[in-house]
RNA sequence: GCCCCUGUAGUGUAGUCCGGUCUAGCAUAGGCGACUGUCACUCGUCUAACCCGGGUUCAAAUCCCGGCGGGGGCGCCA
């Protein structure tokens, strides 16, 4: 019997196994309706505030919380005992009865009739009842898997999951293939921002910096429309609210377009899409945000890049029309944008030539300016995208004038030989996007396991 | 690549300028105790910290030097 007890690591720990135990219901779903019922609730204990002969346990799962009311006498005694040695985020299944109490701010709690410990938590580093004190973003982040617990901070990224999702329905409803392409690479596709290497057996490889020369190749191999939600890498060492190291670019491109406007077209209507799916099905996260989140209208506004840099200048900044908006810039704008047009997303379109990818195609309209866009969202730039060049012999000719050898890239440049469809498409921020949303100031917060300069645990 | 700031309990801070009751204060977390309606529970009590090394000085958390660590911004970009 002993050896049994030696190998029975459950009791060892001094918890007990789940074993046929289910949740009948989430924390949030006991309510006064179902007065009366018998539930089984599993979760962690959020807080225990034990008066002595009566104990208030705060159990929280993914979805809410919910208190459990423990008064010596009306349960039963071994009841009584366990709840006193629970500490906070110790792993419970407790079952009991849903009690209407007009004394609880929800109405209801529920009194137990058994409460079972099925894992114990030490001293935490952090604490998960927020609004104690502050705690450093950085320590935070040392500490992201409790972190993450805080239900305020797991909404983020239900926030998060539900705009990608709706973007992406979106899509797939106007026949968009959703693809994955490799992000071990063999050059660089825009240039300017740094790779990471890494070694590809006895050869030289670098991390995507972006899907785009396949995703145009996809095109060009007749899918029509394609997407790719995935992680993209630069080895950038920048340090700054906005950047990290390692991001989730949302990626479509499509053929058969007129010009850019149909991808400003695409990309607005998404939005619009997944903005308004999101007030509704996360309702709940964005109002524990406290998070009014404002449906943009359809078309979204347009303004020409030297109108931009006009308005800049109005207000009191000294750029040339080859300037790139500096986040400066991008801030000014932010302001001006929704007092001047009354809202605050706006495609800035036609950028210079010289600021724009060799991919880019130029403008016919706009001497020197490309079929080019970017969308600002409060102020800050979370989608580039443009008409890409379909015509090959003027895609040499704009690599060449980059300073690039076409023939080092090929395998991007030869297909194009053979029939490329006119097309376009966009590259969109996920993380950029959910801070925009939520009014978040660092990227770090809507990041699930950032990566930034120096970060790269947990 | 460039620039700025900063290291005090598990966490967040006060103290650092102007060295001396700092035997390092407070909050929160943690231990123990009390409490039958709490809800950031309350009350009592205890535990727990000056990044490392050197220097100046009668005296260093405080001033100087070196090291290590941390944070933020710019360029670039999503």
């Amino acid at each position: 019997m002993s050896d049994l007890n030696e190998q029975d690591f459950y009791a060892k720990a001094g918890v007990e196994r789940i074993g046929k135990d289910r949740r009948s219901h989430f924390a949030s779903e006991v309510t006064p309706k179902i007065a009366g019922k018998q539930v089984t609730l599993i979760g962690w204990v959020h807080t225990l505030r034990d008066k002595g002969r009566i104990k208030f346990l705060i159990l929280r799962d993914e979805r809410g919380m919910v208190q459990v009311t423990i008064p010596q006498g009306k349960v039963p005694t071994d009841v009584f005992e366990v709840s006193g040695q629970l500490k906070p985020e110790s792993v419970v299944v407790v079952h009991g009865t849903v009690v209407a109490a007009d004394q609880v701010e929800r109405g209801v709690e529920v009194i137990p009739s058994k409460i079972r410990l099925i894992n114990t938590a030490e001293r935490l580093p952090i604490d998960i009842v927020e609004g104690k004190v502050d705690i450093d973003l950085e320590t935070r982040l040392n500490h992201r898997v409790l972190d993450l617990r805080k239900p305020k901070v797991n909404a983020i990224f239900r926030v998060q999951h539900c705009l990608v999702k709706h973007a992406r329905e979106y899509l797939e409803k106007n026949d968009f293939v959703e693809i994955h392409t490799p992000k071990i690479v063999a050059a660089a596709t825009e240039g300017g921002a740094n790779l990471f290497e890494v070694n590809y057996f006895d050869r030289k490889a670098y991390l995507a910096q972006s899907p785009q020369f396949y995703k145009q190749l996809m095109l060009l191999a007749g899918f029509g429309r394609v997407f790719e939600i995935a992680p993209v890498f630069r080895a950038e060492k920048h340090n700054t609210r906005r950047h990290v190291n390692e991001y989730t670019s949302f990626d479509f491109e499509m053929a058969w377009i007129g010009g850019v406007e149909d991808v400003m077209s695409m990309e607005e209507k998404m939005l619009h899409h997944s903005f308004e799916k999101t007030t509704k099905e996360a309702a709940a996260e964005l109002e524990l945000l406290g998070i009014d989140l404002k449906v943009p209208e359809v078309p979204f506004k347009r303004v020409k890049y030297k109108e931009a840099i006009d308005i800049v200048n109005e207000a009191g900044k000294q750029l040339s029309y080859t300037d790139d908006l500096d986040p400066d810039c991008e801030h000014i704008l932010g302001e001006v944008f929704p007092r001047k047009y009354g809202t605050d997303m706006v495609f800035v379109t036609h950028y210079p030539l010289e600021l724009r990818p060799a991919y880019t195609m130029p403008s016919l309209t706009d001497e020197g300016m490309t079929e080019s866009f970017d969308l600002l969202y409060k102020g800050m730039e979370i989608t580039t995208g443009s008409q890409r060049i379909h015509l090959h012999n003027l895609l040499v000719e704009r690599f060449k004038a980059k300073g690039f050898n076409p023939d080092n890239f090929s395998f991007y440049i030869d297909p194009f030989r053979y029939g490329a469809p006119p097309h376009g498409g966009l590259g969109l921020g996920v993380e950029r996007l959910t801070m925009q949303v939520l009014g978040i100031d660092n990227i770090r917060e809507a990041t699930l396991l950032p990566r930034d300069r120096d970060r790269l645990t947990p």
